[in-house]
RNA sequence: UCCGACGUAGCAUAACGGUUAAUGCACUCGCCUGAUACGCGAGCGAUUAUUGGUUCGAAUCCAUUCGUCGGGACCA
């Protein structure tokens, strides 16, 4: 029996086959039961279990849901395993924020032990939620034996990771400069700078201080450069120049603008746009009144002079590139120590400069800026860091020694050192503009307090070294979208910088590598085994008694003292950024190469992977160099980046707007195959999806209705005639299959080798629409409704086993098709349809099998019949323009009438539309397709084929599309009857085929068409007496259906009528008794004067009354 | 500010540089139904975001501006 329902319940579904997999344990036996030879390689990235999961979350996995679906339904292993990204700073912040603390209380208030153990137990707090999703969205993935980032295997794995890397020269220590905290005593992360809120206008005191150059070589030319006054407007609005009255210059300024004069005192250079034009402008000094040479870019003189309170220009330079102001050198802005790491005090050109704002002269401390920091590397230049980690000035910082540069302490009375080092030079005359000035600043997102930039040591991976490599193993890498792996990644590989790997923090991986004190010896672990050897010397050679620590966590890990060559060894205290954990797992997730390294040569690299495309430069990244570095091999072969999963009106998700969608309730409501064949078929995955629930009920109503329809279709006639797919009866040749069984099978065949076909190229959206067209349009909407009489007429014949067996066959293969997309709904599809068969009988034996067991059979090429494909759809098309023509002349299908003319201009053509007449027939309820073939007869309309025409005249085809136009007639003439016409153009001889122009029938002289392109159907209107009969005697099983089922008769029972009516009607019925009674299996219709039954209205004014009763 | 993606009817999506920009949903009218929460026919609805260019021909290629989103940089 073919199981039947009331209506279809997705969510009741999902969870009938849940219980079902995990009784049967489907999911492992679909991995058991396949090849470890023949293996499909995935790697799963570890999301992290501190956070609830989103709507994006089941995006995300429903596409690497479906690709390992497919390569297990094509015979493929496909391992799973799952994982869990533990560490990092998200997790960090949590346990601050529930214990109340900050960076700064670790070690004092909480002990790192202890601080480490509520990272741990929050990390995975979600865990639950997190498989209860994964199962409930039916994503297959193993989460019995996961990998945890924090797990003393996997960081091992990671260390030896690092010490290949270590031992090939690619790592280096070094200083950056990062953006820090000192409120909260720690560097930040970009992350948390990109944080809601870290960007807060604020009003700063500004600075522009003028930095004395000194009078040398260099200089010379810029004190004798002559100026003169300023051109004045006259009359005519022209421009005169003014008297010459230039004189040298006893002192220059070079002017550069700040908005943290807190910078200044550690300022080392001044750095010039070398292509930028400055001037140099004679003046007063506003605030000392004294006479003033200054230089800035010409293009932000207006911005400092003329304006209402400020200096006027009394005589000004031409215009001299920035280049030539390179290598002057000036006087230090404030009294202070020299820096000991480079030269000092001098222009430099530097390509970062803009005349956006300021004076076009950037002041440069390397020490507080990245662009500072490089362009002074670039130029020999050293730093001065006289601020420390507190954020106070250091000692050496004369009179501002010891003064915090902004309000870190919340001290009420604290004094704004910005302000009164303005003041300073205000006095000592090297102010030339002090303003408050608004703008948007980071401030830490915790403390609320701003950020500086400050340089801190760091541990560096020379990524920049194997970038080449990186881009040469990128190309061999299938991009899904392309343009992410050639634009957005590869790019960014070409402008690669090394990666910055250390992280100041606490629950990470740590650094495995010792340092004695003054640097010169330096050892990198690369396992537990490397650290006992090491541990073990320095025991010997210290006299201590250190063992390896059970957990390789801070701070137990921090303890551990070596030696070498004499020296003592201390570790290196930093963490290793998290996103080298993720990029470690395809190694450490199997704890490679301490344990699997057999298995490993069959699980590297993957055949594929997928996530976020703001992964990109996470873990795509991350994954992509570690197997370079290391492996000198990709470390994936294809990957799909999805885009964004936002609200229906395109904003993006937030919490905070209330628009984030809660993946449970949805799946609750629509079940999970309506919300992943939605986010699928809706959009492809790399484009943003604009997630609508009235998108997923479409797909509920329109593709599962119609399929679950279908089914029920199957069904319920079958369970009639007991129909058994696996009866040898019903084993049939070929030839038993009438033309629309073979077309639709046809089509099966054509759907699963294109949707085969978008599966291998990890193209899952068309692949969904090509199901969903083949299911709607074609199965459901003119196979079944075409053959519905096959299904219920009669007894068993040929034709009907034949039906069933085409119908059957279509509904199992569409459940295989789409069971990666859809594992629920396919797997009851499945499961009814095999539980059906005989020997199957036994439920369990029946419910043991499972579509993700199935392997997909091949393209069974001999089915396809192009030219069949092509006879069905005229029959389409030629119905449509029919039904057509019928509402034209409101003439109800029910109306039979007598026949349509085909104008048929070549034999194939016709030989074409009369295979498929009957279906025309049937389908538009005419009795004759007689075909036009008398070519003078119809009038025709004759156009270019722009496509083939286009290549041939090239830019004439203007002219040729005219000349067309013109000669229609003689070129029509030409083609039908020799196959080609000449023109001529411009003297050259044109000869057209037939290819090159489309000829259509128009218009058939004295009848009514419709056409469609080449297709043009006329309809013969004239209802005769006859056929008026006809039609009320279908009027009559009409109703007599209607009331049948008004009464919820079955479909089987056998039914007496009587009636009584208006003339025709009763002429009718006897005219067509036999045919009445049969189709609505009357046992007797009689007609009766008296019946006491519904009275009804018929077309045309007739009236019946029936009576009808079962036998 | 730089880089990238995207912008087609009320909504969601199509359209190897080629004829009148297609399909589904929604809406209106009509029809069909012995499977259907289906379907069929007709209608409604688009300056293909903007401006310019290349081309015989542009939704498609190039450039521009605007908008949305993402990534990065910077705020001296």
């Amino acid at each position: 029996m073919f199981p039947t329902y009331d209506q279809l319940n997705l969510p009741e579904v999902d969870k009938q086959i849940l219980e079902f997999w995990e009784k049967h344990d489907v999911f492992n036996r679909s991995i058991e039961e396949r090849d470890v030879e023949n293996s499909f390689v995935f790697y799963e990235g570890p999301p992290s279990a501190n956070g609830m999961p989103g709507i994006h979350h089941v995006m995300a996995r429903t596409i690497k849901d479906i690709f390992c679906r497919y390569q297990t339904l094509t015979g493929k292993r496909v391992e799973r395993k799952g994982g869990w990204d533990t560490h990092g700073l998200p997790i960090e912040l949590k346990v601050e924020s529930e214990l109340g603390i900050t960076k700064e209380d670790i070690g004092t208030k909480i002990s790192v032990d202890d601080y480490n153990k509520a990272c741990k137990e929050t990390v995975m707090r979600f865990k639950g939620v997190w498989d209860d999703i994964t199962k409930k969205m039916g994503y297959w993935v193993d989460l019995e034996n996961p990998y945890v980032t924090y797990e003393k295997e996997y960081m091992e794995s990671v260390w030896w990771l690092l010490k290949q890397i270590y031992d090939k020269g690619l790592m280096y220590k070094g200083y950056t400069i990062q953006p820090y905290s000192p409120a909260a005593g720690t560097g930040l992360s970009s992350h948390e700078l990109n944080m809601p809120g870290a960007y807060q206008d604020v009003s700063d005191t500004t600075v522009v201080a003028m930095f004395k150059t000194k009078k040398e070589a260099a200089s010379s030319w810029l004190f004798s450069l002559p100026v003169m006054a300023p051109p004045v407007e006259d009359e005519d609005g022209g421009a005169a120049a003014g008297a010459m009255g230039s004189q040298d210059s006893n002192e220059v300024h070079i002017i550069a603008w700040t908005t943290t004069p807190w910078t200044l005192p550690s300022n080392t250079a001044l750095t010039v746009g070398p292509k930028i034009e400055y001037v140099k402008v004679r003046t007063k000094n506003q605030y000392t009144g004294e006479a003033n040479d200054v230089v800035l870019a010409k293009e932000l003189v207006s911005k400092w002079f003329g304006g209402h309170n400020q200096p006027t220009i009394e005589a000004i330079s031409e215009p001299f590139p920035g280049e030539k102001l390179v290598g002057i050198s000036y006087e230090q802005l404030l009294e202070g120590p020299s820096p000991t790491d480079g030269d000092a005090f001098r222009v430099i050109p530097g390509n970062f400069v803009t005349t956006d704002a300021g004076t076009g002269i950037v002041h440069t401390a390397p020490s507080f800026g990245q662009d500072d920091m490089a362009v002074g590397k670039a130029n020999g230049i050293g730093s001065l860091t006289l601020v420390d980690k507190q954020g106070k000035f250091t000692d050496d910082a004369g009179q501002f020694a010891g003064r915090y540069v902004k309000d870190y302490k919340n001290d009420p009375d604290y004094k704004d050192v910005n302000v009164d080092i303005a003041i300073h030079l205000k006095t000592v005359g090297l102010a030339f503009n002090v303003a408050k000035y608004n703008h948007s600043y980071p401030h830490c997102w915790r403390t609320d307090k701003p950020v500086l930039y400050y340089p801190l040591d760091s541990w560096f991976i020379k990524a920049s070294a194997v970038k080449e490599r990186m881009s040469a193993l990128n190309d061999t890498i299938n991009w899904q979208p392309e343009s992410t792996g050639t634009g957005r990644f590869g790019k960014w590989l070409e402008n690669l910088n090394d990666w910055n790997l250390s992280r100041s923090r606490y629950w990470g991986i740590p650094l495995p590598i010792w340092r004695s004190e003054c640097g010169t010896e330096e050892v990198c672990i690369g396992s537990i085994a490397e650290l006992q050897t090491a541990i073990d010397l320095a025991n010997k050679e210290l006299g201590l008694d250190q063992s390896v620590p059970k957990d390789l966590h801070r701070p137990y890990i921090d303890e551990v003292v070596l030696f070498q060559n004499g020296k003592k060894l201390v570790r290196e205290l930093d963490l290793i950024d998290v996103w080298f954990d993720s990029g470690s797992m395809p190694y450490a997730q199997w704890h490679y190469p301490f344990e699997n390294k057999d298995k490993f040569d069959r699980v590297f690299p993957a055949d594929f992977i997928a996530e976020g495309v703001d992964q990109t430069r996470g873990w795509f990244y991350t994954l992509h160099a570690i197997g370079t570095m290391v492996f000198d091999s990709v470390a994936y072969k294809n990957v799909v980046s999805n885009g964004l999963v936002l609200d229906k009106n395109g904003k993006k998700m937030s919490k905070r707007l209330g628009n984030a969608v809660d993946p449970f309730e949805t799946i609750d409501t629509y079940g999970a195959d309506a919300t992943r064949w939605y986010m699928i078929s809706n959009a492809n995955p790399w484009d943003n999806l604009k997630f609508n629930e009235e998108g997923i009920q479409e797909v509920r109503r329109v593709f599962f209705g119609t399929l679950h329809n279908t089914y029920s279709f199957l069904a319920l006639y079958a369970n009639i005639d007991n129909y058994d797919p696996a009866d040898s009866a019903n084993s049939l040749k070929w030839k038993d299959y009438p033309e629309i069984d073979r077309w639709i099978l046809s089509r099966l065949n054509t759907l699963t080798k294109e949707v085969t076909a978008l599966y291998e190229a990890y193209d899952a959206t068309p692949a969904c629409r090509a199901i969903e067209n083949f299911v709607n349009a074609e199965l459901s909407n003119w196979y079944v409704r075409q053959c519905r009489r096959r299904f219920w007429k009669g007894e068993m014949t040929t034709d009907k086993r034949a039906a069933y067996n085409t119908l059957y066959g279509c509904l199992l293969q569409v459940a295989r098709l789409m069971s990666p997309v859809a594992p629920f709904y396919a797997e009851q599809l499945y499961q009814n349809l095999k539980g059906a068969a005989a020997g199957a009988s036994n439920v369990e034996g029946a419910m043991a099998n499972s579509v993700h067991l199935d392997i997909l059979p091949g393209v069974d090429e001999s089915q396809i019949d192009k030219d069949l494909e092509t006879r069905m759809s005229y029959a389409q098309r030629i119905s449509s323009l029919t039904l057509s023509l019928r509402k034209a002349d409101n003439l109800r299908v029910r109306q039979p009438l007598q026949k349509i003319l085909v104008p048929a201009t070549d034999a194939d053509f016709q030989n074409h539309v009369t295979a498929v007449a009957d279906i025309i027939k049937s389908e538009t309820n005419i009795k004759e397709v007689e075909f036009l073939t008398d070519g003078d007869f119809l009038k025709k309309s004759l156009k270019p084929n722009f496509r083939v025409l286009g290549k041939k005249v090239g830019k004439r085809m203007k002219d040729v599309a005219a000349l067309i136009g013109a000669n229609a007639d003689a070129v029509i003439k030409g083609i039908e009857s020799a196959g080609e016409a000449t023109l001529s153009l411009d003297g050259e001889d044109l000869i057209l085929t037939a290819e090159d122009v489309l000829i259509a029938t128009e218009d058939i002289p004295g009848w009514k068409v419709a056409s469609d392109g080449e297709i043009t159907v006329a309809l013969d209107v004239t209802v005769t007496p006859e056929l008026a009969k006809e039609g009320l005697a279908r009027e009559l099983v009409n109703r007599i259906q209607n009331i049948r089922k008004d009464l919820d008769f079955e479909v089987t029972d056998r039914i007496r009528v009587r009636l009584q009516g208006s003339s025709a009607v009763e002429e009718a019925a006897t005219a067509f008794k036999a045919y009445i009674s049969t189709e609505v299996l009357a046992d007797s219709l009689v007609l009766d004067g008296d019946v006491d039954g519904e009275a009804l209205e018929l077309p045309g004014e007739e009236t019946a009354t029936l009576a009808v009763s079962r036998v």
